[in-house]
DNA sequence: GCCCAAGATCCTATTACCTCA
DNA sequence: GTTGAGGTAATAGGATCTTGG
Protein backbone atom coordinates (compact mmCIF):
# COMPACT_ATOMS: atom_id res chain seq x y z
CA UNK A 1 0.00 0.00 0.00
CA UNK A 2 1.59 3.25 -0.92
CA UNK A 3 0.81 6.62 0.02
CA UNK A 4 -1.57 7.45 -2.64
CA UNK A 5 -4.06 4.47 -1.04
CA UNK A 6 -3.41 6.66 2.41
CA UNK A 7 -4.61 9.57 1.10
CA UNK A 8 -7.37 7.86 -0.83
CA UNK A 9 -8.57 5.94 2.04
CA UNK A 10 -8.34 7.02 5.13
CA UNK A 11 -7.68 11.36 4.81
CA UNK A 12 -10.18 13.55 3.33
CA UNK A 13 -8.18 16.61 2.11
CA UNK A 14 -10.56 18.66 0.95
CA UNK A 15 -10.69 22.23 1.37
CA UNK A 16 -14.05 23.52 1.42
CA UNK A 17 -14.79 25.53 4.22
CA UNK A 18 -18.58 26.10 5.09
CA UNK A 19 -19.17 30.29 5.32
CA UNK A 20 -21.66 31.35 7.73
CA UNK A 21 -23.96 33.80 6.02
CA UNK A 22 -25.11 30.61 3.81
CA UNK A 23 -27.97 28.80 5.05
CA UNK A 24 -30.90 29.92 7.35
CA UNK A 25 -28.90 32.77 8.48
CA UNK A 26 -29.39 34.11 4.61
CA UNK A 27 -32.79 33.42 4.56
CA UNK A 28 -33.73 35.24 7.52
CA UNK A 29 -31.52 38.11 6.27
CA UNK A 30 -33.65 38.05 3.03
CA UNK A 31 -36.82 37.97 5.22
CA UNK A 32 -35.94 41.03 6.65
CA UNK A 33 -35.12 42.65 3.66
CA UNK A 34 -38.40 41.83 2.36
CA UNK A 35 -40.13 43.23 5.15
CA UNK A 36 -37.58 46.56 5.14
CA UNK A 37 -38.21 47.07 1.46
CA UNK A 38 -42.20 47.18 2.27
CA UNK A 39 -41.31 50.33 3.80
CA UNK A 40 -38.76 51.63 1.55
CA UNK A 41 -40.60 54.65 1.04
CA UNK A 42 -40.54 55.36 5.13
CA UNK A 43 -36.51 55.92 4.26
CA UNK A 44 -34.89 59.48 3.89
CA UNK A 45 -33.24 58.54 0.71
CA UNK A 46 -35.05 55.95 -1.00
CA UNK A 47 -37.06 56.57 -4.37
CA UNK A 48 -39.72 55.01 -6.07
CA UNK A 49 -38.78 52.51 -8.54
CA UNK A 50 -36.77 49.64 -9.41
CA UNK A 51 -33.62 48.97 -7.75
CA UNK A 52 -30.07 50.51 -7.83
CA UNK A 53 -29.22 47.42 -9.00
CA UNK A 54 -31.00 46.84 -11.50
CA UNK A 55 -30.99 50.43 -12.93
CA UNK A 56 -27.27 50.28 -12.99
CA UNK A 57 -27.51 46.54 -14.69
CA UNK A 58 -30.57 45.73 -16.62
CA UNK A 59 -30.96 46.80 -20.33
CA UNK A 60 -33.43 49.87 -19.28
CA UNK A 61 -31.02 51.73 -17.57
CA UNK A 62 -31.57 55.20 -19.30
CA UNK A 63 -31.19 58.17 -17.50
CA UNK A 64 -34.56 58.61 -17.03
CA UNK A 65 -34.35 55.48 -14.96
CA UNK A 66 -31.27 56.75 -13.14
CA UNK A 67 -33.00 59.86 -12.10
CA UNK A 68 -35.69 58.24 -11.02
CA UNK A 69 -33.28 55.69 -8.96
CA UNK A 70 -31.07 58.39 -7.61
CA UNK A 71 -33.90 60.97 -6.96
CA UNK A 72 -32.51 64.14 -5.61
CA UNK A 73 -28.96 63.20 -7.09
CA UNK A 74 -30.25 63.32 -10.88
CA UNK A 75 -28.73 66.55 -11.21
CA UNK A 76 -25.02 65.56 -10.20
CA UNK A 77 -25.65 62.10 -12.98
CA UNK A 78 -27.25 64.64 -15.61
CA UNK A 79 -24.04 66.47 -15.22
CA UNK A 80 -21.95 63.82 -15.36
CA UNK A 81 -20.87 64.79 -18.90
CA UNK A 82 -17.61 65.89 -16.68
CA UNK A 83 -17.23 62.03 -16.16
CA UNK A 84 -16.40 61.55 -19.24
CA UNK A 85 -14.19 63.72 -19.57
CA UNK A 86 -10.24 62.39 -18.87
CA UNK A 87 -9.19 65.21 -16.47
CA UNK A 88 -11.82 64.50 -14.10
CA UNK A 89 -10.66 60.77 -13.96
CA UNK A 90 -6.84 62.24 -13.54
CA UNK A 91 -8.35 64.56 -10.52
CA UNK A 92 -9.61 61.50 -9.02
CA UNK A 93 -6.49 59.80 -8.87
CA UNK A 94 -4.85 62.90 -7.64
CA UNK A 95 -7.14 63.12 -4.76
CA UNK A 96 -6.54 59.70 -2.67
CA UNK A 97 -5.95 60.01 0.94
CA UNK A 98 -6.35 60.57 3.99
CA UNK A 99 -7.20 64.34 4.06
CA UNK A 100 -9.58 64.31 0.92
CA UNK A 101 -10.71 67.12 -0.36
CA UNK A 102 -14.20 67.11 0.35
CA UNK A 103 -15.84 69.03 -2.53
CA UNK A 104 -13.94 66.73 -4.94
CA UNK A 105 -14.81 64.13 -3.27
CA UNK A 106 -18.32 64.65 -3.26
CA UNK A 107 -18.06 65.16 -6.85
CA UNK A 108 -16.06 62.24 -7.52
CA UNK A 109 -19.10 60.30 -5.73
CA UNK A 110 -21.55 62.29 -7.95
CA UNK A 111 -19.95 61.24 -10.43
CA UNK A 112 -19.37 57.51 -9.70
CA UNK A 113 -23.70 57.58 -10.13
CA UNK A 114 -23.45 56.88 -13.53
CA UNK A 115 -25.38 54.57 -15.38
CA UNK A 116 -23.74 51.72 -17.71
CA UNK A 117 -25.48 52.98 -20.56
CA UNK A 118 -24.27 56.53 -20.11
CA UNK A 119 -20.19 55.30 -19.86
CA UNK A 120 -21.56 53.42 -23.77
CA UNK A 121 -23.47 56.80 -24.93
CA UNK A 122 -19.94 58.73 -24.15
CA UNK A 123 -17.74 55.94 -25.29
CA UNK A 124 -15.80 56.30 -21.99
CA UNK A 125 -14.08 54.07 -20.29
CA UNK A 126 -15.49 52.29 -17.17
CA UNK A 127 -14.47 54.32 -14.01
CA UNK A 128 -12.76 53.09 -10.64
CA UNK A 129 -14.04 53.77 -7.55
CA UNK A 130 -10.88 54.33 -4.89
CA UNK A 131 -12.37 54.39 -1.53
CA UNK A 132 -10.57 56.42 0.52
CA UNK A 133 -9.06 55.24 3.92
CA UNK A 134 -11.69 56.45 6.04
CA UNK A 135 -14.61 54.47 4.20
CA UNK A 136 -12.25 51.32 3.96
CA UNK A 137 -11.94 51.29 7.71
CA UNK A 138 -15.63 51.67 8.13
CA UNK A 139 -16.60 49.10 5.85
CA UNK A 140 -14.14 46.83 7.33
CA UNK A 141 -14.90 47.55 10.82
CA UNK A 142 -19.00 46.63 9.28
CA UNK A 143 -17.58 43.71 7.58
CA UNK A 144 -16.09 42.86 10.76
CA UNK A 145 -19.23 42.67 12.49
CA UNK A 146 -21.24 40.76 9.95
CA UNK A 147 -20.20 39.59 6.52
CA UNK A 148 -23.36 40.48 4.93
CA UNK A 149 -25.88 43.25 5.17
CA UNK A 150 -29.26 43.76 5.80
CA UNK A 151 -30.63 46.32 3.16
CA UNK A 152 -30.99 48.77 6.40
CA UNK A 153 -27.53 48.14 6.92
CA UNK A 154 -26.31 48.55 3.61
CA UNK A 155 -28.50 51.71 2.86
CA UNK A 156 -27.07 53.25 6.34
CA UNK A 157 -23.64 52.15 5.03
CA UNK A 158 -24.17 54.00 2.34
CA UNK A 159 -25.47 56.86 3.38
CA UNK A 160 -22.79 57.58 6.04
CA UNK A 161 -19.77 56.91 3.26
CA UNK A 162 -21.88 59.04 0.57
CA UNK A 163 -21.41 55.76 -1.66
CA UNK A 164 -24.16 54.44 -3.45
CA UNK A 165 -26.02 51.29 -1.86
CA UNK A 166 -25.08 49.21 -4.87
CA UNK A 167 -21.24 50.00 -4.28
CA UNK A 168 -21.19 48.87 -0.75
CA UNK A 169 -22.74 45.44 -1.61
CA UNK A 170 -20.41 45.05 -4.52
CA UNK A 171 -17.77 45.67 -1.87
CA UNK A 172 -19.09 42.91 0.64
CA UNK A 173 -19.32 40.83 -1.99
CA UNK A 174 -15.70 41.26 -3.45
CA UNK A 175 -14.80 41.06 0.29
CA UNK A 176 -16.30 37.91 0.99
CA UNK A 177 -14.31 36.58 -2.28
CA UNK A 178 -11.25 37.87 -0.66
CA UNK A 179 -11.69 37.01 2.40
CA UNK A 180 -12.67 33.07 0.83
CA UNK A 181 -9.74 33.14 -1.22
CA UNK A 182 -7.71 33.82 1.70
CA UNK A 183 -9.20 31.35 3.35
CA UNK A 184 -8.85 28.44 0.56
CA UNK A 185 -4.66 29.21 0.60
CA UNK A 186 -4.38 29.02 4.30
CA UNK A 187 -6.15 25.77 3.41
CA UNK A 188 -3.82 24.73 0.82
CA UNK A 189 -1.17 25.53 2.95
CA UNK A 190 -2.15 23.21 5.73
CA UNK A 191 -2.96 20.72 3.24
CA UNK A 192 0.60 20.90 1.92
CA UNK A 193 2.25 20.42 5.37
CA UNK A 194 -0.02 17.81 5.89
CA UNK A 195 0.97 15.67 2.86
CA UNK A 196 4.23 16.27 3.70
CA UNK A 197 4.21 14.95 6.91
CA UNK A 198 2.46 11.87 5.55
CA UNK A 199 4.97 11.58 3.28
CA UNK A 200 7.46 11.05 5.88
CA UNK A 201 5.47 9.40 8.10
CA UNK A 202 5.04 6.55 5.07
CA UNK A 203 8.91 6.81 4.81
CA UNK A 204 9.26 5.72 8.01
CA UNK A 205 6.74 3.30 8.21
CA UNK A 206 8.05 1.55 5.25
CA UNK A 207 11.51 1.78 6.66
CA UNK A 208 10.00 0.18 9.64
CA UNK A 209 8.33 -2.64 7.87
CA UNK A 210 11.92 -3.65 6.19
CA UNK A 211 13.17 -3.59 9.57
CA UNK A 212 11.01 -5.84 11.24
CA UNK A 213 10.90 -8.09 8.30
CA UNK A 214 14.72 -8.38 8.91
CA UNK A 215 14.17 -8.52 12.46
CA UNK A 216 12.09 -11.32 12.03
CA UNK A 217 14.24 -13.60 9.91
CA UNK A 218 16.82 -13.06 12.23
CA UNK A 219 15.16 -13.89 15.75
CA UNK A 220 12.49 -15.89 14.61
CA UNK A 221 14.54 -19.32 15.34
CA UNK A 222 16.41 -18.44 18.28
CA UNK A 223 12.99 -16.63 19.95
CA UNK A 224 10.25 -18.22 18.81
CA UNK A 225 11.55 -21.66 17.83
CA UNK A 226 8.92 -23.63 20.38
CA UNK A 227 6.04 -21.31 19.30
CA UNK A 228 3.59 -22.14 16.50
CA UNK A 229 4.07 -20.81 13.17
CA UNK A 230 1.18 -18.31 13.27
CA UNK A 231 2.55 -17.04 16.43
CA UNK A 232 5.57 -15.79 14.71
CA UNK A 233 4.15 -14.94 11.51
CA UNK A 234 2.12 -12.03 13.34
CA UNK A 235 4.33 -10.73 15.04
CA UNK A 236 4.60 -6.71 15.34
CA UNK A 237 5.77 -3.33 16.42
CA UNK A 238 3.95 -0.27 17.22
CA UNK A 239 5.43 2.59 15.64
CA UNK A 240 4.99 4.67 18.19
CA UNK A 241 6.49 3.22 21.42
CA UNK A 242 8.04 0.98 19.20
CA UNK A 243 7.59 -2.46 21.32
CA UNK A 244 7.07 -5.84 20.06
CA UNK A 245 3.93 -7.49 20.03
CA UNK A 246 2.62 -10.68 19.77
CA UNK A 247 -0.71 -11.40 17.29
CA UNK A 248 -3.58 -13.70 17.80
CA UNK A 249 -4.95 -11.84 20.85
CA UNK A 250 -1.58 -11.80 23.30
CA UNK A 251 -0.17 -15.25 22.70
CA UNK A 252 2.78 -16.26 24.61
CA UNK A 253 4.17 -14.26 27.29
CA UNK A 254 1.66 -11.58 25.59
CA UNK A 255 0.82 -9.65 28.92
CA UNK A 256 2.87 -6.97 28.52
CA UNK A 257 2.58 -6.28 24.74
CA UNK A 258 -1.38 -6.79 24.72
CA UNK A 259 -1.92 -2.85 23.98
CA UNK A 260 -0.88 -3.14 20.48
CA UNK A 261 -2.41 -7.13 19.97
CA UNK A 262 -4.44 -5.60 17.21
CA UNK A 263 -1.91 -4.39 14.89
CA UNK A 264 -0.90 -7.18 13.10
CA UNK A 265 -4.50 -7.84 11.72
CA UNK A 266 -5.93 -4.06 11.57
CA UNK A 267 -4.26 -1.23 9.14
CA UNK A 268 -3.21 1.21 11.55
CA UNK A 269 -3.07 4.28 10.52
CA UNK A 270 -2.10 8.11 12.39
CA UNK A 271 -3.93 11.27 11.69
CA UNK A 272 -0.83 13.74 12.24
CA UNK A 273 -3.21 16.40 13.12
CA UNK A 274 -5.76 14.61 15.33
CA UNK A 275 -2.61 12.92 16.33
CA UNK A 276 0.28 15.03 16.03
CA UNK A 277 2.55 13.23 18.51
CA UNK A 278 2.14 9.82 16.07
CA UNK A 279 -0.08 8.71 18.56
CA UNK A 280 0.75 6.21 21.58
CA UNK A 281 -0.31 2.71 22.38
C1' DG B 1 -51.57 23.17 -2.21
C1' DC B 2 -49.03 23.61 -6.56
C1' DC B 3 -47.03 26.21 -10.32
C1' DC B 4 -44.83 30.07 -12.28
C1' DA B 5 -42.88 34.62 -12.96
C1' DA B 6 -40.68 38.44 -10.83
C1' DG B 7 -37.55 40.34 -7.72
C1' DA B 8 -33.56 40.27 -4.73
C1' DT B 9 -29.23 38.65 -3.32
C1' DC B 10 -25.62 35.57 -3.36
C1' DC B 11 -21.36 33.41 -5.43
C1' DT B 12 -18.03 32.82 -9.01
C1' DA B 13 -15.51 34.19 -12.86
C1' DT B 14 -14.03 37.76 -15.45
C1' DT B 15 -13.05 42.45 -17.00
C1' DA B 16 -11.10 46.81 -16.60
C1' DC B 17 -9.11 50.48 -14.13
C1' DC B 18 -5.44 52.12 -11.25
C1' DT B 19 -1.02 52.16 -8.87
C1' DC B 20 3.59 51.06 -8.40
C1' DA B 21 8.07 49.11 -9.09
C1' DG C 1 7.94 57.18 -20.90
C1' DT C 2 6.75 52.33 -21.07
C1' DT C 3 5.49 48.05 -19.24
C1' DG C 4 4.04 44.25 -16.52
C1' DA C 5 2.19 42.70 -12.09
C1' DG C 6 -0.91 43.08 -8.45
C1' DG C 7 -4.97 44.95 -6.17
C1' DT C 8 -9.64 45.79 -6.50
C1' DA C 9 -14.07 48.01 -8.16
C1' DA C 10 -17.37 46.72 -11.32
C1' DT C 11 -19.87 43.56 -14.41
C1' DA C 12 -22.02 39.25 -16.10
C1' DG C 13 -24.22 35.05 -15.51
C1' DG C 14 -26.22 31.41 -12.98
C1' DA C 15 -28.30 29.59 -8.61
C1' DT C 16 -31.38 29.99 -4.87
C1' DC C 17 -35.00 31.73 -2.22
C1' DT C 18 -39.32 34.46 -1.23
C1' DT C 19 -43.45 36.47 -2.64
C1' DG C 20 -47.59 37.21 -5.03
C1' DG C 21 -50.84 35.98 -8.64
Amino acid sequence: MGFDDICNTGLGLGIYRQLPQNGHIHQQQKMKKKQILKYDHLLPSLTLGPSEDHAMTSASKADDIASKVYGDQASSISALSSFSNSSSVKKEREVIGDEEDQELELERVSNSRVSDEDYEDQGSPRKKLRLNKAQFATLEDSFKEHSTLTPKQKQALAEKLNLRPRQVEVWFQNRRARTKLKQTEVDCELLKKCCETLTEENKRLQKELQELKSLKVAAAAPLYMDMPAGAVTSLTMCPSCERICGGGGGGGDGSSTVPFSTLGSKPHFFNPFTHPSAASC
